[in-house]
DNA sequence: TTATATGCAAATGATTTGCGTAGTC
DNA sequence: GACTACGCAAATCATTTGCATATAA
């Protein structure tokens, strides 16, 4: 599960009917700031949020914006190759994989 | 350079006074699906737009936003590792740094 | 004159924020 | 009573869109 704060605030309204968006995005914030969990900012998609707050790698299905987590470990060394040939103080990297979670790779099979 | 579509906005209007916001966005889009120019949806910022057609990767400035280009050369067996271990099927990969730029780093060095 | 591109303003959608109140110690 | 978290609604900000007009083929 990666869902987004929406997602969230639905599930929670099963429980707690009263709770509002604005505090599913605050609980968010600091949970994330404590390091419990991890705030997913993929490109060109909402915000998703990921309990497992340990680096790892990500795939979005660029039909249904679903999230999974891509079976391939963190690249430590790939920062590395920049620390000679850029001007820049690196402080990180991010890698998303795109493509087609299996019902939306269905989909395109029917639609050609 | 590495604008956003309101720089551009910027740029453009000191030659064409009477363009709107809309219509650069209208035309970087048009521009960017004939692959003249890449839409870039860096996370957890607004759109940029890179001149530069080709694949390659970026490098962003935590301190001021600033985009450049990221000497690397593109990591095509990246997606490799995937293929026999995700029920996705991969379409691409999208890899950014973090970092500061001279300046930021500067300031950083003062604060502390 | 017919199609296409534009300006302008309003709409959109995710996220954030201000503020007054409710709950807690 | 004082502090914190909350609900609610409004604000924000980048981006998109509708529509009437201007421009061009």
């Amino acid at each position: 599960m990666h869902p987004s704060a929406d997602e969230l605030y639905q599930l929670v309204r099963k429980r707690l009917p009263r709770i509002s968006l604005g505090t599913v995005y605050r609980n968010l914030e600091i949970l994330s700031e404590l390091g419990e969990i991890q705030k997913l900012e993929l490109s060109g998609s909402l915000k998703r949020y990921d309990g497992h707050p340990h680096r790892h790698y990500h795939i979005r299905c660029v039909g249904c914006d679903t999230v999974a987590d891509a079976p391939i470990a963190p690249l430590a060394q790939l920062e590395d190759e920049l620390y000679h040939t850029t001007v820049f103080e690196i402080i990180g990297h991010n890698l998303e994989f795109t493509g087609l979670c299996p019902a939306c790779s269905r989909e395109q099979e029917k639609a050609s």
